[in-house]
DNA sequence: AGCACGCCGACT
DNA sequence: GTCGGCGTGCTC
């Protein structure tokens, strides 16, 4: 046997190894790029993608050492050029190998399983959707389109886009999205459409529609379901099958951006301003940002769409003239249930001084009781009280592994980090002095459960009997099942009162909900995030729009917000319902102080036993910049290394450095001959404490 | 990232 | 005398 051509490949070596590039094996035979195989590396068989044939081996290199590749898995077809393509622009914008980032986009299974298991696997036919049940579910017909409903349909069919939808909550986005892809896959029998979500299982709703739609008339396999949780076995059917084009939508999370489709003719990004989409390990994508690049890429069309759109991507959508890039299709009204909620804001300086509940809030849940319609109460702090703390000396509960405090949780008397999971059974006494007078200070989810029931106590409803209140907030939804049980019952009406952390802002329509009330949403006013106003407004934005959307209630149906700051512009824009003058002010601040969108920004982190190891870490890489990198520095503005917001996580120290330029190629050249100054410093034994170090493009926070 | 090779402490 | 600690260094 002898082997006749050289092959490069794709393997998982990460970046801040000395060679990242595809290594050389070589083959008997040629292998299409794209071939999934194994290839031997040091002492280990690891699966491989062939990149692409090579006319003579490197010169670096003797010959007589490359190694033969070990198998092809060739009952699985070569991922496309397209797909290769995406993977390597994903790769060096976001300073990976290209190996790494697509093999840690593929299903495990298609790196785990050799030929012959592989073989096996695909011979046992498995139902590849996540959308189980989907033949028992009624199918759902095309609605008719609002005016502004079709200018959009229409607009979508026309331009080439990328697209930026904006409509409030009920404007009937989503119809939209379904018949620009019912079109393309009547017109096409290969046509493919990828949709992406936030979180897959805070949209149950929305797969069940796509089923309902799609499943009757392009069969009961064309939707299948992409994200992380899912089983290894059915993520691969669900991969093999969007890779064979056998299904013809994919509804995905951030991680489907990479779903493998040939047939791919429209992108999807639903919720586009939600941070999910942007990884935030490993290699730190935005699968958002990278749907607009793979549409570009394979001619497909792409729409974002939002209530509440990033400050990126609005900007993006301003006219053309302006050097706009998207096209903005605006959907103003509320189609079908009528009228957006009436925002109410209540001063809370005029309010008892602790009350967490306003007396005005708790009469209109009086009333709400009465006319047996339901409530929702936002806190977006869980457990009973942020912190404990002692009368005598001024003892906090300090979390001994972090700069955060533990969270009392009355519960089961623990007291809980919510960062690194600490957790103690509460203290009889303070731990410091001894003095057994300790106390809660601050107010979380479950302490509002308790102080509404005490409240409400004496309140009954029609019927005589008491107020029924539930908490839904990641410790009442821990096991599997829980969420989606305690929404159930919230559906069904057996809840007056829902309390709950974000968690249940998004996504569901509360159909008997009337009131929707954000107790405390003070914190983000004044936050160093500069994007942390963006995300109040989508939130309570977000948040309003799941109350009255049943037509029956609508008008009736209330937004509330209690707040020491009652004329704060993020308060006054959410009364108006008015999205284009939050985002013009807030661009306005924007470009003064000169933040995104009008910069790009890179952070370089580093985590260390100290502080002063990862700072100096990062401010030597900063001094090596200026000495060898001077030509690129031009348009790049660097800053000193400061910890991070949340110092230490673990007993890990963390500290970052932010690099800006208002030019992102400039700041792509820059960090990309920056990354092996980092890896030589790295490798200096001066630096050897460092324990992780990562860059992170278009950082979501800083 | 793995995994081997390599040179120093507590165990059968 | 070995088992094993994790510090450097290589993988076509």
């Amino acid at each position: 046997m002898r082997s006749s051509c050289w092959l490069s490949v794709l393997v998982a070596l990460p970046a801040h190894s000395s060679h990242n590039g595809p290594l050389t094996y070589t083959s008997e035979c040629p292998l299409a790029p794209g071939s999934l195989v194994r290839v031997p590396l040091g002492s280990r068989d690891v699966p491989g993608i062939v990149w692409g044939p090579l006319a003579a081996p490197p010169d670096h290199i003797d010959p007589s050492t490359l190694r033969p590749v070990t198998a092809h898995l060739d009952s699985v077809p070569a991922l496309s050029p397209a797909w290769l393509r995406l993977v390597d622009f994903a790769a060096s914008y976001y300073q990976r190998s290209p190996g790494e980032l697509a093999l840690s986009v593929l299903p495990p299974s298609l790196r785990d399983l050799t030929p012959i298991q592989m073989g096996r696997r695909l011979r046992r036919a498995l139902p590849p959707s996540g959308a189980a049940g989907s033949d028992a579910l009624p199918s759902e017909p095309a609605r008719t389109l609002s005016p502004g409903q079709a200018a959009a349909l229409t607009a979508i069919r026309d331009g080439p886009g990328p697209f930026l939808v904006h409509g409030a909550t009920g404007s009937g986005k989503t119809e939209v999205y379904l018949q620009a892809a019912t079109d393309l896959l009547r017109t096409d029998p290969r046509a493919q459409v990828l949709f992406l979500v936030p979180e897959i299982n805070l949209t149950p709703q929305f797969q069940e529609r796509l089923v309902r739609r799609f499943a009757p008339e392009f069969g009961p396999q064309a939707v299948v379901t992409q994200h992380s949780a899912m089983t290894p076995a059915r993520r691969l059917a669900s991969w093999l099958a969007a890779h064979t084009g056998s299904a013809r939508v994919v509804l995905g999370t951030r991680l489907a951006v990479f779903a493998s489709m040939p047939g791919l003719r429209l992108v999807v990004v639903d919720e586009e301003h939600d941070p999910s989409y942007k990884q935030q390990e490993g290699a730190r994508y935005s699968a958002r940002d990278l749907a607009v690049y793979r549409g570009k890429l394979e001619g497909a069309t792409v729409i974002l769409g939002s209530a509440t759109p990033s400050l990126e991507s609005w900007y993006l959508s301003r006219p053309a003239s302006e050097g706009g890039r998207y096209l903005r299709l605006s959907m103003p009204e509320r189609i079908g249930a009528g009228a957006l909620p009436v925002v109410r804001r209540v001063d809370m300086n005029r309010q008892s001084r602790h009350a967490l509940l306003s007396a005005p809030l708790i009469e209109a849940l009086r009333e709400r009781i009465t006319r047996q319609e339901q409530s929702l109460l936002l806190l977006n702090r869980r457990g009973y009280a942020p912190v404990l703390h002692c009368t005598d000396c001024g003892w906090k509960s300090e979390c001994p592994h972090c700069s955060a405090y533990r969270v009392f949780h009355k519960h089961d008397r623990t007291l809980r980090c919510h960062h690194c999971g600490f957790t103690q059974p509460v203290p009889r006494a303070c731990p410091a002095c001894g003095n057994p007078d300790i106390r809660p200070l601050g107010r979380g989810t479950e302490r509002l459960e308790e102080m509404l029931a005490e409240t409400l106590s004496t309140t009954l409803r029609p019927d005589g009997t008491p107020v029924r209140i539930a908490r839904i907030d990641a410790d009442t939804t821990r096991h599997t099942g829980a969420l989606e049980s305690q929404l159930a019952a919230v559906h069904a009406g057996e809840v007056d009162i829902l309390v709950g952390t974000q968690m249940v802002a998004k996504g569901h329509d509360f159909r008997r909900m009337t009131l929707v009330a954000a107790i405390n949403p003070d914190g983000a006013l004044f936050s160093s995030d500069f994007r942390a106003p963006e995300r109040l407004f989508a939130l309570l934005m977000q948040a309003g729009g799941r109350a009255g959307r049943d037509a029956q209630h609508a008008g009736r149906s209330e937004m509330w917000v209690q707040t020491f700051h009652p004329s704060h512009p993020v308060f006054e824009a959410l009364k108006r319902h008015d999205y284009p003058a939050f985002a013009a002010s807030q661009l306005a601040q924007r470009a003064q102080a000169g933040l995104p969108p009008f910069l790009f920004q890179a952070l370089l982190r580093a985590d260390a036993a100290t502080q002063e190891q990862a700072q100096e870490f990062l401010n030597d890489a900063s001094s090596l910049a200026e000495e060898h990198l001077a030509a690129l520095l031009g348009a790049i503005t660097r800053y000193p290394a400061v910890p991070l917001l949340m110092q230490r996580v673990a007993n890990v120290e963390r500290a970052q450095l932010l690099v800006e330029s208002p030019s992102r190629p400039a700041l792509q050249r820059f960090v990309a001959a920056w990354q092996p100054l980092l890896q030589s410093l790295r490798a200096q034994p001066r630096h050897r404490r460092i324990q992780r170090w990562a860059v992170d493009i278009d950082p979501l926070a800083i």
